[in-house]
DNA sequence: TTAGTTCGTACGCTTTACTAACAAACATGG
DNA sequence: CCATGTTTGTTAGTAAAGCGTACGAACTAA
């Protein structure tokens, strides 16, 4: 089903560029500051967003009517309880008046998208077969279901996420994608053209460090795994997503673990992480088993691993959590155990203390969940 | 020599607290713009200045009048050029007319202070010994010496910084020192109440990696490892220091290196980077070398295990830079050759290609002057 | 019915940066 | 030597943004 007006103009982007700060500037920041208060508190009113935003009731009055007429914000009705004084009008998001494009192209042979409304849930979902495709051919899928995902909104669009394997740049082109035959391609640019809206594009792991952010159980500085055909990371420090001087941050798939030799990976190296820890190097492994205490030693293994190659990183950053994504039989049971056991006993008492390693919760949706929060944070300030 | 005015009012602080954005904030911002152009490009005309920020002239001349009203812009001349036009009148930060107050607290047995200029240039230099003294003691000392370059200094001071050992709060308490016997020490507070200045304190990795990015050959996202008694780093990323969720972010030294065992440290694990590193371990395997290529071979194993602990590190953040601070005789050598050759097998290509991994040329000075530069960004945005 | 409280809005003010316009001071070319 | 063009810095007026004050509306409590 298209709406008629599926591709109306969202709202103004609410991005600061860094240098000199205008008054307009401002604006757009104290008009995300509302968003945000409203998109994490829920139900307010008025005088209850001047309390925490700590601007006054009348500039609170100014921004909510300018939210309004984007409409971006609705008014709920008067509050129920009954209190002395004018009773309040609520306000909240607009959470199912705009929708937004997630796309996931990180799965071997699949590729994932979805219809989400503001709040991350999913409303329609859609994949598609990539058979052995690779370079012009896989842009082509890909736009091809980026477009039937906005034919199939039924509300104005925000924008388009998408989680693309490889290394991303800044302005959302791929600059090198081995699996997908990829090598500077301007990715950003194609599917923006193709469809007329505002797209963003990141690398599948920081996606999917932002979905725990966003929608996942994360509280502070956070380290996602993504255990796949591959291994990669996304790293929250400080509420914003690390990119690296050349966007490569995260990509610990192939760092050297341990002083003891290891299998030879594809990259030429010898004990590489993914040697461990990758699902089809898992999965070999397990197939070559041949007891349950056998297959428990190599899942052992490959959480002592994790453990050993992440030490270092979670004391150099201080991290409050490490988080693992990918195929729950293989991660979640002697693997993870490993893993919280080889930080405990390589890291200090003071850190580990405090540290939670544990597997996500958000599943398979994790990277089409986190293409829709970094639509959220582009276009409305919200996180 | 004590200056009338030495201890006249510093100029308002630069720094913009989360939240709402009024008006004021955004000219502050500003301000440290126009700062911060001046100190990084020197002599500039405020038609310069207007273009390179791409604030209006109007704009400009209006913050420069502020700014010069605060003492801290002078105009120095004309331009000597010849050119069509009016002459442009130059201006420049008065580099000379504040002074900062920076202290080291973090060698053994000594603490080191010193009287800068805006520059980060050594004016005035003072020690003292610590002998073995420890908590309360220890506060007397270093705040005898603040107070003793206080009076050393012979114009207006913006401030005092301090580069401590251990685990410092955003606050500036030490959390914990062990070697100076502090744990919960209000530092920032006492020295602020004894000097009635502002005061900045901070780990002193933390520090120094801040010297090096205002006063070194830092070009971007980098990691300084500062090894000593003990070793510990400090993380520039984005252009701003990683403080970690607990304010414990480089405390590299006690995570475990390597899967072959190691020696005990005094942490009670096996095979700590201390136990491979920190300079008393490298004199004590010097000490028992018989010959030259048996110390080489110790300090070749230093450098390695220096590699094998941070390859994870530097690919998880994708740095530029790794830089290496303390006894040079020790470490630029055997040590940082075999570091950067661990690199170099441990981590992707496309990753160690990009890396330059080299000893701090800043020296002894490099927490004082460290110190200096947090006090430079905290009171005027200048980094 | 009266007093007190809370909510949302109208009005006028301050701050900030902008545009437009202008005088000052230089080089160049006829 | 003088007219012309260029660049600099300043003056005057305008638009945007948030604030404080004040007010009516709508509710509770006595």
């Amino acid at each position: 089903m298209v709406a008629p007006d599926a591709q109306r103009s969202a709202p103004p982007r609410a991005f600061r560029p860094s240098g000199k700060v205008l008054p307009e500037h401002a604006r757009g920041h104290n008009r995300s500051l509302v968003l945000q208060t409203l998109y994490r508190g829920g139900l307010a009113s008025r005088a209850d967003l001047a309390r925490e935003t700590g601007l006054t009731r009348v500039t609170i009055s100014d921004l909510v009517a300018e939210l309004m007429n984007d409409d971006l914000v609705i008014e709920t009705g008067q509050r129920g309880e009954s209190r002395p004084g004018k009773p309040a009008i609520l306000l909240d998001i607009n959470r199912t008046g705009f929708q937004i494009v997630g796309v996931d192209l990180s799965e071997t042979g699949v590729f994932r998208g979805a219809v989400l409304d503001l709040d991350g849930t999913v409303v329609t979902r859609l994949e598609v077969e990539t058979g052995g495709a690779s370079g012009a051919e896989v842009t082509r899928i890909a736009t091809r279901l980026t477009l039937e995902l906005v034919a199939a909104a039924d509300r104005p669009l925000l924008g388009v996420g998408i989680g693309s394997p490889g290394v991303v740049g800044i302005d959302g082109t791929v600059l090198s994608a081995p699996n997908l035959g990829w090598e500077g391609e301007p990715l950003q640019a194609t599917i923006a053209q193709a469809t007329g809206l505002g797209v963003v594009v990141a690398n599948d792991a920081n996606a999917a460090a932002l979905a725990e952010r966003s929608f996942g159980d994360a509280q502070g500085d956070l380290m996602l795994i993504r255990v796949g055909r591959g291994v990669g990371a996304g790293l929250i420090v400080g509420g914003t997503l690390l990119h690296g001087s050349r966007f490569a941050a995260g990509e610990i798939g192939h760092v050297v673990v341990g002083t003891d030799g290891g299998a030879l990976c594809a990259c030429g190296k010898h004990g590489c992480l993914e040697t461990w820890l990758a699902v089809p190097h898992l999965r070999d492994g397990l197939a070559q088993a041949a007891s349950a205490s056998e297959r428990d030693a190599v899942l052992h293994r490959a959480g002592e691993r994790l453990g050993i190659a992440l030490a270092p990183v979670v004391g150099a950053l201080n991290l409050d959590e490490v988080v693992i994504s990918g195929p729950v039989e293989l991660l979640d049971g002697p693997l993870l155990g490993a893993a919280i056991e080889t930080f405990r006993t390589r890291t200090m008492p003071e850190f580990h203390g405090a540290l939670a390693v544990r597997m996500s919760a958000l599943g398979q949706d994790i990277v089409m969940r986190g293409a829709a929060a970094m639509v959220l944070a582009g276009r409305l300030g919200v996180s």
